[in-house]
Formats: structure tokens, C-alpha cells, sequence
DNA sequence: GTCTATATTTGGATAGAC
DNA sequence: GTCTATCCAAATATAGAC
């Protein structure tokens, strides 16, 4: 009688090496830009026929989708990662907006790919995009926790976020003519937002 | 004896093609997206063979060209334009930075051409790119003779401004969530370059 | 200057044998 | 699951006739 085992090998297998195509592919798009990846050249450099690749991702766009879901992840390990106010709300903002501009610098291409909507025909699935508003989800609750709670104070963190990293990776690739500005930029915001005058 | 006329109507009509590859170029990226651009839909779209269009353009790449020029000189206008001190600084601020995202919102398509680098093979020529300095170089006199002169501050009035207008392009096509911060930002971003306690 | 014809490359995706 | 073989479509660009 058949006995079913407490371990799939055969789909243990089978996700490691969707993982490998999943870093091959990172591999590629960094080395080659985002919009420059094709199936036949993932292929060949995890040792498959390109053909082969349709049998762990249904199509070009499902391999996208798994970087962003990875990227997305990533992303939200990030932001949970340093959730250790220290009773400092402006040191806390510091910290936080070095560590999205690190993020993002480290990986221009995976900041392109989460924040920016540059790809032709991909969108990312549901699933996928699930994953990136948890992000933003735990960013709102992070300075929520420092007493920023307006919406429009959320929104105008992440424009600067945005905006100090866009200008870092475009116009100073490697450098830090943006990021010198983030300890000056935070101070800025948090005066901003906590010297209202009156509740809008 | 040849006597060279005061018009040269071949050249005129060369240009006139030239101009109308341009346009149709533009209704192109902007219908379909800046990569989705190709040669033969635009030759067929002006009533050209694709062959022919090499008559104008010596290659895909140099129709890229054509557009970043346009876009770089129509922002370079758009910040000429508005050279109007009222003698209110803050007001001139936000002014001149909504003018700059309505530029962009307008037009993202052109907005990722000129700001971001997202065209895989792509690179403005030397004198294309002259044009778009020449507009970070207005903006420069501009903010100066409003008595912001720190060369971090300029970087930070460009981080404001492409992070605004890529969270409102990206995050809410058609909308003004973060047109309507550009007041709130500008008064923070006042404040903080002429609050400054001391030199850098 | 414009055309037809074509070279050349490259891409995503499928069929069917093994 | 992987392969070979192939389809199909699309792209840039060139050659050469008219």
C-alpha cells in the first residue's frame, strides 16, 4: 500500500532550481538591464535548453513576477529588520530613510523593478503586489510609531525617499551627492511635520 | 552661372519630414510606451516604407535623439517662462515647482526619457544632453536669485522634484495626491534653506 | 528619395520524441 | 523533465532597382 512520505523530494527538487533560475536571472538583468533579459539566455546559463525553462515558469513575465515577489520580500525583511525606535523620532527617520537609499543604491536594478514602472507588459500578480504594500504597510506603522500619522506625511516621506534615491542612481552612480543629504533631508521633514501648526 | 537662392526648399522639405517623423514619434511612445517604439510602425504611421526612414534617421537610437532634444528644449522653455521674481520667494517656490511637475505629469513619457534612464541602449548625444544642463542651469539662476545658492540645496530641490512627480506618475496616474503636497513641501523646503543656523 | 526584397538577428513559445 | 526541431513574429538595417 502506498505510503505517503513526510518529505516531497521530487518538489524540494524542483524549487531549487526555480531559486537557481531565479538568481541566474538577477545575475542577468543586473549585468544587462532589466528590459534586456531573455529566456534563452537564462537558460543557457543554468544549463537548460530554453525550452526546459517552460516547464517551472509558465512565461517571461512569471519569471519577472518571481523577482519582484523576491525583491518585494526583500524589501520587507528590510523594513522590518531595524524596527528598534530609540525614543530619538529624528535619529529613528535617519536610520530609516539610510537604510531604504542603501537598499535601493545597492540594487538599482531591483529598485527599478519594485518602484518604478518601466517594464513593457509586466504587471506584477496580485500575490506578488501583496507582498510590496506590506512593505509600505509596515513603513506607515513604523512612523506612526514615532508620531507621524497624517497620510499626507507618509506620502511626502516616500516622495523623498524616492526622490533622493532616483537622483543618487541617475545622476551619481556610485557616489554620494544624494545621500549626503539624508540626515539634512529628515531633519527637514521632521520639523516639517512636527511643527504644524494647526491639524489640516 | 549658378546663382545659390536665398531658400533652399529641399532642405525646408527635409526638415518638414524630419519634424513630422518627430511628432509621430512622440503619439508613438506615448500610445504604446518609449520602448515599444520601432522603426517600421513609425515609417507606417507617417506613410513611409521602414527603409526610408533611414533617409532621415540614421538609426533608432538617433530618433531617441530627436526626442530628447525636443523634451530637454521644451523644459528648458518651460523654466524660461516663468523667470518672474515676484519678490515673494516661498511663492516663487511653489510656483516654479508646480510648473515643473505639471511639465512632467503632462507628459510621462517625456518625463522618463529626460529624468530617468530606462531606454536600454540609449545615450543622449553630447549636444542633446547641452540642452537638458542648460535647464538644470536656469533652474540654478533661478533658485539663486531667490537667494538659494548651497549646491546641496539645489540637490535637494531636484530630489523634492522628481520624487514627487514619480510617486504622483506612478502611484496615482491622473491624480494630484502629491500635486497637492508641493505647497506643504515647498514651505518645508523654504524654511529649511533660509533657517539654516550656520554655514556647512 | 522611395521603393521592394532581403539579410540578419533575436525573441517567446510550442510539438513531440525520448 | 529535458531535449531537438521548429514555428512564428518582430525587430534593425542594408542592397539595389527605379
Amino acid at each position: 500500500m502506498f505510503v505517503k512520505p513526510t518529505r516531497d523530494r521530487r518538489a524540494e527538487r524542483r524549487e531549487a532550481t526555480r531559486a537557481e533560475i531565479v538568481d541566474a536571472a538577477w545575475e542577468l538583468v543586473r549585468a544587462e538591464g532589466l528590459a534586456a533579459l531573455s529566456v534563452r539566455d537564462l537558460a543557457r546559463k543554468v544549463g537548460l535548453q530554453a525550452p526546459s525553462l517552460y516547464s517551472y515558469f509558465a512565461s517571461k513575465n512569471a519569471i519577472y513576477d518571481a523577482l519582484f515577489a523576491q525583491g518585494a520580500a526583500q524589501y520587507l525583511e528590510d523594513v522590518e529588520a531595524q524596527l528598534t525606535p530609540t525614543g530619538d523620532p529624528l535619529q529613528d527617520l535617519r536610520a530609516g530613510m539610510h537604510a531604504f537609499v542603501r537598499f535601493c543604491t545597492d540594487d538599482p536594478v531591483r529598485y527599478q523593478l519594485l518602484f518604478q514602472r518601466t517594464i513593457p507588459g509586466f504587471e506584477p500578480s496580485p500575490e506578488s503586489f501583496a507582498i510590496s504594500i506590506a512593505g509600505l504597510e509596515s513603513v506607515q506603522r513604523r512612523i506612526a510609531g514615532l508620531g507621524i500619522t497624517e497620510p499626507g506625511d507618509l506620502d511626502l516621506l516616500t516622495a523623498l525617499g524616492t526622490g533622493l534615491t532616483d537622483q543618487q542612481i541617475s545622476n551619481d552612480p556610485g557616489g554620494d551627492r544624494w545621500i549626503r543629504l539624508v540626515d539634512s533631508a529628515m531633519e527637514m521633514y521632521f520639523t516639517h511635520v512636527t511643527h504644524r501648526k494647526s491639524r489640516p
